[in-house]
DNA sequence: CGCTCTATTTATAATTC
DNA sequence: TGAATTATAAATAGAGC
């Protein structure tokens, strides 16, 4: 038994875009699931290296979530303190931190800048590669013909005359074959075959309340 | 030199278990590459969700990392002004962080973090356009005409009959114009032009720095 | 640290129940 | 909604620079 019945159950995972999903119903799936990733890989994170962790998350609909190891609140509350406690030690603390972060958010910027800038030289590079392959490579078709150069048109004459070889190689293959091929064809696209099994290696892990910190889901009270 | 040294250059990634990493050096490095992890993913949640998210991390050494998106003052100011005791303290902390000129280098920051963004999705595009014009542009080459069947083998043909017929006519063309024609074409690219085709079905994914939101690495010794 | 590379382990997009 | 399943896409442990 089992027959050869292996055809493909699901796709598997696909690449998806970086870049808002638009379906409204695929977004909030992909929210839920990619939440408690989020909330997992907090966890595991602050179990391994012992770091202490929070975490807000407001949904697209608006609605709060929270993680917090220990707490949510204790990571508030040294957030906020500076730890030791005292609000003028805090003070003093936010203004010292204030001028490092601005010269730090400088530093970034002027990086960005930078990046930026030869993000654009990169990318006229590109058009232009782009436009240098248009005009030398493959097939251009009918208008395009219409434009190109004596040397191009040569050039592309030649090509079209090798594929023509190849379109008559190709006929002859096909009455050799005869109508086996229509046969083939109709069933299974022959290039679409795989080669492995292979196994999606799966584990349980937990799955509800971390450790030692908390999940607070949807309820989430503190500053919602 | 080159022997057939290919020897298993790493054992690749290992099952490790989830408690707390003893080596402190290990887990160290842990923390980076996972704090760094932690944010990545989320910059995807509230990219591809339109999720806000604000994220405190104190390292096993205590110092604070913390990302936030669209920012952290703004995930932060949400979160207090919830309303409980904490906005207090928050008005006397957070609020000192956040002075004019951080704020405006805040939000400049964002639009560079997006623009670069945009930059290097239309890289990845034009790349790929790249790479599918070299092989997938209008017309198969060579060992793909080797896999046509019957039906496209012969519309195939009578593609490659109709450029033919294209380039005659253009082989007169240019016969008619004589030498005009290079001086013109030599000054302008008249193929850089879109028309058509393909699509360059992918995205681009961001390597380093996160798009919306912000990275706010070892620098920010905020409330530490 | 911060990156790189490889081999694996995990996380998840798609689909189904 | 939520919980499986499956097939891939991603993250990352280990080892070096």
């Amino acid at each position: 038994m089992m027959m050869e019945r292996k055809k493909r159950q699901s796709m598997g995972r696909q690449k998806i875009a970086m870049k808002r999903i638009e379906n409204e119903e695929a977004r909030q799936v992909c929210f839920s699931k990619r939440r408690s990733g989020l909330f997992k890989k907090a966890t595991e994170l602050s179990i391994l290296c012992g770091a202490e962790i929070g975490i807000v998350v407001f949904s697209p609909a608006g609605k709060p979530f929270s993680f917090g190891h220990p707490s949510l609140d204790y990571i508030t509350r040294r957030f906020l303190s500076g730890g030791t406690g005292a609000a003028a030690a805090g003070q003093l603390c936010g203004m010292l931190v204030d001028s490092e972060k601005l010269h730090h958010l400088n530093e970034e910027h002027a990086g960005l800048l930078e990046k930026l800038e030869e993000a654009r030289r990169r990318r006229v590079e590109l058009e232009t590669e782009i436009a240098a392959q248009r005009v030398g490579s493959s097939l251009p078709c009918d208008m395009e013909v219409h434009e190109m150069s004596v040397e191009e048109i040569d050039n592309f004459q030649k090509v079209l005359e090798e594929l023509r070889r190849n379109v008559a190689s190709r006929h002859e293959e096909l009455q050799i074959q005869g109508m086996d091929m229509k046969m083939l064809r109709a069933g299974v696209p022959p290039l679409l075959s795989y080669g492995g099994g292979y196994l999606g290696g799966y584990n349980g892990f937990y799955l509800t309340s971390p450790p030692g910190g908390g999940y607070y889901d949807p309820g989430f009270p503190a500053w919602g």
